[in-house]
RNA sequence: GUGGAUGUAGCUCAGUUGGUGGAGCUCCUGGUUGUGGCCCAGGCGGUCGCGCGUUCAAGUCGCGUCAUCCACCCCA
């Protein structure tokens, strides 16, 4: 029979790596936790409009990236390509209130892209989202949040960058500013792609990898200098707040998210040592999203993180050993072998125990290569003593207890 | 969607100018009547990704196809 193989892009995942993902998350919850977050949980599936909707429907990710299909009653569905979305569709049906909402979800996403390093069809994102809040206070917490998230998993050498993209009242001046300038430039000089977004989406030719635009875009009039004074002293107040923090960043002012519904703040943070895809995570303020959704009008501000890549930065992470293995010598012990390993467990140890009998070799062969402290012998003679042998793999002293007393005589033991 | 690289044992990989496929690790057994690691001996295990072609003969050469990886693009 022919093998049935995972989809292009998905993966499995166990131990080690699985063990690195459930820590992540552990840590997630300890830290957000502590800034007042809830945890949700929210459907991995939606309404295509939804995503069409707050994501943009010009973006890469809406226009190529969406995995979108009809279900039965001929409604588009789409597997959801990002957190943002779902959570606050979810926060505007629960009721949605003006106050402020800290809220974390954890999950799969979704995107058909070519897979590369650092890059799945199927890849999990830690997310937060703090609704309510305009103040600059918001944005500086949510950056520490972040920022003390990857402290606390022990990742070393990453950058945050931070950028503004000014609000709508703003945001025209410098698009105006920014499409004049690329109107003059000798558009030869710049690549196909940029050739285009200087009339679809100017912002991006900012962004663009390509050197030549790069050099052309050096003297491109900046986000910064055209910020409407509102905008430019709630980005200063932020950085205030990051400096008085301690916190390491640099201003970078070709930071231009993809999504469309980003305004004010945005900040990304970037590591060297994980490939081309370096963006570990990124996020930003997205006043008037709710809104657009059919929510009140709060503001909002989160980010996402990206599990795959903070993967690549951390060390596997061995799965706790067991304490003990039940060897079963003979096959008339296979029962009280199991029955033995259930009370063991209700006093709090952790161990298994055999399922066929076989030969003290291979069952100690066994316990050495699972790393127990202990390995506990049944056969044929101990059960008609109404005993166990007790061995410690460590120094390989054994004695013979009796069956009843075996969790107190290992209760001693682990003291 | 585009480009490059790679597909040989469960895993990591050798395999010469085409001539009946190997190693290390893992696993199993034995070296000890019921005692692990280290060591020694033996054993299990392969449609050489798949298909077509060239040839007396293809793991090796050609074409196609599928898969994986890396990069572009974009993003977490």
């Amino acid at each position: 029979m022919s093998r049935i193989q995972k989809i292009k892009g998905f993966s499995d995942l166990f131990p080690p790596e699985s063990t690195v993902f459930t820590h992540m998350e552990t840590v997630a919850r300890e830290v957000f936790g502590a800034y007042g977050c809830r945890e949700v949980r929210v459907p991995i599936l939606e309404r295509t409009e939804l995503f069409a909707r707050s994501i943009g429907e010009e973006t890469d990710v809406v226009q190529k990236e969406m995995y979108t299909f009809a279900d039965r009653k001929g409604r588009s569905l789409t597997l959801r390509p990002e957190a943002t979305a779902g959570v606050l569709r979810a926060f505007i049906e629960d009721g949605g209130t003006e106050g402020v909402t800290k809220l974390f979800t954890c999950g799969p996403m979704f995107r058909y892209e070519r897979p590369q390093k650092g890059r799945m069809r199927q890849f999990h994102q830690l997310d937060v989202e703090v609704l309510g809040a305009s103040a600059p206070q918001a944005d500086a917490e949510v950056i520490l949040m972040l920022w003390t998230f990857l402290e606390r998993l022990g990742i070393q050498s990453l950058t945050l960058e931070l950028n503004s993209l000014g609000c709508p009242q703003c945001r025209p001046t410098f698009h105006q500013a920014l499409r004049d300038f690329l109107d003059a430039v000798d558009a030869a000089a710049l690549c196909e792609d940029c050739r285009r977004r200087t009339t679809t989406n100017p912002l991006r030719v900012l962004d663009c990898k390509v050197p030549g635009c790069r050099e052309v875009t050096a003297a491109a009039p900046r986000i910064a200098d055209h910020l409407c004074p509102e905008c430019a002293a709630h980005f200063a107040r932020v950085r205030a707040i990051l400096d008085a923090a301690a916190t390491p960043y640099t201003i970078n002012h070709r930071l231009v998210r993809g999504l469309d519904y980003y305004q004010r703040t945005t900040f990304e943070v970037l590591s060297g040592d994980i490939g081309a895809q370096s963006a570990v995570a990124g996020g930003g303020r997205y006043d008037g999203l709710v809104a657009a959704l059919g929510g009140p009008a709060v503001p909002g501000i989160g980010f996402a993180c990206g599990m795959e890549r903070l993967a690549l930065l951390l060390p596997p992470l061995a799965d706790q050993a067991m304490d003990f293995y039940l060897a079963v010598l003979d096959e008339t012990a296979l029962d009280t072998a199991l029955i033995l390993g259930q009370t063991l467990r209700r006093h709090g140890f952790r161990g298994e125990t055999a399922f066929e009998a076989k030969s003290p070799k291979a069952h100690l062969r066994q316990a050495n290569k699972l790393g127990v402290k202990t390995c506990l012998l049944l056969g044929g003679d101990e059960m008609a003593r109404g005993v166990i042998v007790v061995k410690d793999m460590a120094t390989g002293v054994q004695t013979t207890v009796a069956q009843d007393d075996l969790a107190q005589a290992l209760g001693f033991r682990a003291a």
